[in-house]
DNA sequence: AACTATTGCGCAATGC
DNA sequence: TGCATTGCGCAATAGT
């Protein structure tokens, strides 16, 4: 991540360029390749930077004045990354379904909890229905214990509403 | 979605083939005939030899024997499909991480709903056992209830260990 | 028939 | 030095 140095110019641009290819190593493989084209190449030079009014372009620089493309080493190269690229995107591709199997999950979870919320709610309202009735009626038959042993308080109705 | 026939062979691997891309052509696109500094083609191609050799691929079919890919008009639709490509890759990478926020938020979610539920099952613990005691009470100081009007029954104390 | 949206792929730059 | 990631353009093809 990080693409600081985009070759891109701007707006759309475009390239033109050609390449070519050539070498395929035969590797094995299969069957034959009705393929017909098989991409591009030139990652299209952005402009020359600097040089403004100088001169024109760099005329024909290599670097490497042998070895380049055609290289065997540098097919070797690309090669490599290529797979490399393949198992890259393979795995962030897994990655991603992975994620959203677990959101998936999560929701069933979700949902699972919210229906036992539900209940403890019910079960606990219940109770504290039967509670305040209990209340009520020994407020109202027995206002004097007369115990002397008892020491069952009224119990401190707690009737929170609950919140959240 | 699906991607039933594919060129690709399969196996790693790739084979080398080339393709010429003609010149660019400049500009093209949009306006912006104008600019000076639009020459850009960096020719700084490898030049390829072994293209004479023998035969190149498919030996042929060119459909369009005039124009395709110089065609100015087959510029304007890979730029547009460039164009397409990049917000169809840009959405896939927004979906990607607004899933992956949706885990966050299910998984924050569920630990409140795991709190509230423990908290609910607290209270419905607590209530019960208050129950009991009072039932035990009850049991003890009064076996005789003598009441007349009060139904109160000892509660079915319903004592369900929660399960889960 | 003409477009856009997706997708696989290879290249190159860059990260590590 | 080498693999891993990532932006990009091309082409095929699915979807409208």
């Amino acid at each position: 991540m990080s693409r600081p140095a985009q070759p891109k110019i701007t707006t759309t641009d475009h390239k033109g360029v050609s390449v070519i290819q050539s070498q395929g190593h035969a590797s094995s493989s299969t069957v034959s390749s009705s393929v017909s084209s098989l991409q591009q190449v030139p990652q299209l030079i952005p402009a020359n930077p600097s040089s403004a009014g100088g001169k024109a372009l760099p005329p024909s620089k290599m670097k490497k004045p042998s070895a380049d493309k055609d290289s065997d080493e540098y097919r070797q190269r690309r090669e490599r990354n290529n797979l490399a690229v393949k198992k890259s995107r393979m795995r962030s591709k897994q990655k991603a379904m992975d994620t959203q199997q677990r959101v998936n999950e999560l929701k069933e979870e979700n949902e699972r909890l919210e229906a036992k919320i539900k209940l403890l709610s019910k079960e606990l309202s219940v109770l504290k229905d039967l509670f305040l009735e209990h209340a009520h009626n020994l407020a109202d038959n027995v206002p004097p214990p007369q115990v002397g042993v008892d020491g069952a308080s009224p119990a401190n109705n707690n009737a929170s509403t609950n919140g959240q």
